[in-house]
DNA sequence: CCAAAAGTGTTCTCGGTACACCCATGG
DNA sequence: CCATGGGTGTACCGAGAACACTTTTGG
């Protein structure tokens, strides 16, 4: 490229793929909180720290494919939602090396949560009471936080926690724990409709001792509006494939 | 790839930082266009192609400031706005070599980049009517330009076209010249002034034949209200030595 | 005095909020 | 028939759009 630096010299500089993944999980009371995976460092430096989900980028590897597999690996799931955060970069961010890495931000379905894979290097933790973690890692995690809680207000992201059909009272359970704030269910019934991104299934939710809610699914295709993020892909990733 | 994949084999994946970068130049009425200046390619690939200022990324230095100092190396400027964009990293988005880059976009004072370098290898365009350029840098340019005009909308980033002082009037012609439609100049001038980022500074600008209008100064420092994006430093860059 | 832009006032619409109220179901 | 949430109606409020109008300057 134009102004030749040379690249690298004796001690490169390292590309890494990380990916702070979320999902809700039910507290004492029975109310989602966020929740979020951490593994275990097995290697120097900040050996036994916990740490974002990530790896070395292969280089046949695209970026959205290195994180999906760092998800899938530590949690045995495939997300609904993956979005590209932020790249970090700073130089003294890891002790002794050069490491840029590029942060993906995923969503993954709450109840699948439930049953995703654990084990003594990998730790579920709330997302709002995190440990001291390796690197800027809790940075990290704020910022994917904050992110997360800018886009629910103005985005219709809460669905990628849920599964393929929904009630509006569980869309708004979701909107509730990420934003940690109540909302009145009569306008948060409008404001979704009125987005014109949900389609009745024709269905009802039968079971409970009330009036049985309609069941929705979340159209992707409906209603574009004003054109959107060019690098947020709109299409589901529901029927990607965990293999 | 599903298991560790060692970093970098034979072919190392290589980092680079670009920057877009826009100023408003006068089209041949007198009104604000955007502009953007490219590099013409020196070396293979796609050599003699115009392509984004950039390089590869020093093992020494901040993303940012590789960003900054590319600015300043093809248009001699200081950027008023920088701020990290997306990083692209296709595999086959460079042919033969695996490149990942990390994009900032930039805002240059608008009068300062008339006195900008030019050369043979430097040429400024339009950024609405791109050439067709190296790489999958029109892509790119075109993400910046959505994401410009996007935050134009709800922020106070045009000021950053302007100099230290200047008239609400001259702040709605940079604002219209990038969203390419004319505001309503009462309720311009009450929206920003209602935003309380603005100071007036008691002076006026006069010698035109009407009244003469209040010259403003933008203060970042003011009335923050909701918690901004954590990775958008809110401080001016104008202090920042060229050097 | 007139042209031209600065600056103010007023009305309207629309989206979001608060909250009263009716509806359908299981026990 | 009653408790519980589903679902509807409606009034209010504040931000932005449209546009009429007054103010201040140079010529």
């Amino acid at each position: 490229m134009p102004h030749p630096t040379e690249p690298d010299g004796d001690a490169p500089t390292r590309l890494a793929v990380s990916t702070v993944i979320f999902a809700l999980r039910p507290d004492r009371s029975g109310h989602p909180v966020l929740w979020t995976p951490l593994v275990r460092r097995t290697r120097e430096p900040q050996l036994g720290l916990w740490a974002l989900p990530g790896g070395w980028l292969p280089p046949a590897e695209e970026l959205e494919a290195a994180a999906a597999r760092t998800l899938r690996l530590t949690t045995g799931l495939a997300p609904t939602y993956l979005e590209q955060l932020y790249t970090f970069g700073e130089v003294d961010r890891s002790p002794g090396v050069r490491v840029v890495s590029v942060v993906y931000w995923a969503l993954v379905q709450s109840d699948e949560a439930a049953r995703a894979t654990a084990g003594p290097n990998v730790r579920w933790v709330p997302a709002d009471t995190l440990p001291g973690l390796a690197f800027d890692h809790n940075r990290i995690i704020e910022y994917a936080l904050w992110r997360l809680r800018t886009k629910v207000e103005y985005s219709q992201i809460a669905h990628a926690f849920l599964g393929e059909t929904f009630t509006l009272a569980e869309l708004r359970e979701v909107v509730e724990a990420v934003l940690q704030r109540p909302l009145d269910p009569a306008n948060f019934r409008r404001t979704m409709l009125a987005s014109g991104r949900l389609r009745e299934t024709g269905e009802r939710l039968a079971g409970a001792r009330n009036r049985p809610p309609k069941l929705y699914r979340y159209d992707s295709t409906a209603l574009a509006g004003a054109n959107p993020d060019p690098t947020v892909r709109t299409e589901s990733l529901r029927e990607r494939p965990a293999s």
